[in-house]
DNA sequence: TCTGGGGTCCTAGGACCC
DNA sequence: TCTGGGGTCCTAGGACCC
């Protein structure tokens, strides 16, 4: 028998381009209000904790994810704005399309940064790959006014961690035959996929920085860091194992749908209409990519942070959370322990499937099964047009403070627009409804 | 790090089947 | 008295990212 020999696949070095926003909101924020320039500008009013930040503001001492309040007791003359992610998204858009000028292969990774792919443009733009990316980069900063710092290297995982290098308005290239050198300067929980449980891991194993990483064995990392550890390794030594995936990204796999209040609560109609609540906005977001679920997780969070969830389906898929609502109500009082202060509830949408309308199981009533698909339709053109949760579930009116359930009034002052829906509207109140038949 | 919200992917272990 | 072996699928939970 002849020996077969292996096919030798010939591969070029890759340059692959990483370009990551600066302060991304807040240098938005800059460059449509052009007088908040050089000021120390936070965004995220709207939640009350602070977004993004300006490196004026950073330099004071701002960080991520601290209250407006404290953002404020740090530089009392800090201008708030509140996010306002549409403008954000047009923006980010640009910046992408920008790099599409270049090269068709761009991959969004967030909203703020992506990758592009430059392997083979030398010989059409006749200049090397730090050139090119310099062009993108100089390109994106002059059309949109927004400083942005780029990386560019063999692989993924290098040309982000070169793009973090040098912040803010950076550029750094790591070629082959320098990134040792690079990776002796890289600590190495900075690297993208390793947390601080596994920096901690390898801290134990004298592993420091990422150089120190790339110098053990490839068995020795697959070993302690599984199948991610091994790509990684690979990654930072210049050999490509992530592919840059250029399509937009179109479905879910989950939605879901958290909001932590204060004061915490042990009071049951309350965390019910909050999870109502959740369960609403997870369903729009649902209905908005033509989704239906199948799989329900509700979450309650405790006082002291501890997560309890629990889990069921439904025996099919719906985009109605008129179906999902007494299942819902189940699995809460199951999770719910009277004694206990919550801070959180949270709902998660999983089992997602394309919503092709309606099938119907034996036994089921096609008639409500109708009506409920159609009212959930209606409820989505209605917030179209006048606002999201115009009209909602009569449970959250226990989110009122001040009416049913909190003193036993069943009055409420409501929006001239509010409508309401819903067993628990129907019953409990007294005042003129829109009533929807289901 | 005193803690917001929304995602993805990997893995170990169990259930089940032949 | 001792007690197969292997594959697949699913699940819960962990870890990580922006």
């Amino acid at each position: 028998m002849p020996r077969i020999s292996p096919i030798t696949i010939y591969t070029w070095p890759r340059a692959v381009l990483h370009i990551d926003g600066d302060a991304f909101f807040a240098s938005c924020e800059q460059a449509i209000h052009p007088e908040l320039k050089g000021k120390p500008v936070i965004t995220g009013k709207e939640r009350n904790i602070v977004a993004s930040m300006s490196y004026e503001a950073k330099a004071l001492g701002i960080r991520r994810a601290i209250s407006i309040w404290e953002a404020k007791k740090i530089c009392p003359n800090v201008v708030i704005v509140p996010s306002d992610y549409e403008t954000y998204s047009l923006i980010s858009k640009r910046m992408f399309s920008v790099m599409r000028r270049f090269t068709p292969t761009v991959e969004e990774s967030s909203i703020d940064e992506g990758y592009a792919d430059l392997t083979g443009l030398r010989r059409l733009y006749r200049t090397s790959y730090s050139e090119i990316a310099k062009q993108i980069k100089h390109q994106i900063e002059t059309e949109l006014d927004i400083p942005v710092s780029a990386g560019l290297s063999l692989t993924k995982t290098l040309a982000k961690l070169a793009s973090k290098y040098r912040k803010p308005r950076g550029f750094t290239s790591v070629p082959g035959d320098v990134i040792h050198h690079f990776l002796k300067e890289i600590p190495i929980c900075e690297v993208c996929g390793i947390g601080p449980n596994t920096t901690a891991l390898l801290k134990k194993k004298g592993v420091f920085w990422a150089l120190d990483y790339v110098q053990k064995n490839e068995s020795w990392v697959k070993q302690y860091l599984g199948k991610i550890g091994g790509e990684l390794w690979n990654e930072l030594r210049g050999e490509p194992i992530y592919p840059l995936v250029p399509e937009a990204k179109t479905t879910y796999d989950s939605i879901s749908k958290t909001k932590t209040f204060s004061p915490p609560t042990h009071h049951y109609e309350h965390l019910k209409a909050r999870l109502y609540r959740n369960v609403e906005s997870a369903f729009i977001k649902l209905r908005r990519y033509r989704l239906s679920a199948k799989r329900f997780t509700v979450y309650l969070r405790e006082q002291d942070f501890k997560d309890y969830g629990i889990q069921s389906d439904l025996n099919r898929a719906t985009p109605s959370p008129q179906e999902a609502f007494p299942l819902i109500e189940t699995m809460l009082q199951e999770l719910y322990r009277p004694n206990v202060l919550y801070r959180q509830t949270g709902i998660v949408l999983s089992r997602l499937q394309e919503d092709r309308g309606l099938q119907f199981e034996l036994f089921e009533d096609p008639v409500r099964m109708v009506s409920l698909h159609r009212l959930a339709r209606s409820i989505d053109e209605i917030n179209a047009r006048y606002g999201k949760h115009t009209v909602h579930s009569g449970m959250e009116l226990y989110l009122k403070p001040g009416t049913i359930g909190e003193n036993g009034r069943n009055t409420i002052p409501l929006r001239k627009t509010t409508l309401l829906y819903g067993e628990t509207a129907r019953q409990r109140l007294s005042f003129p409804m829109v009533q929807i038949k289901v």
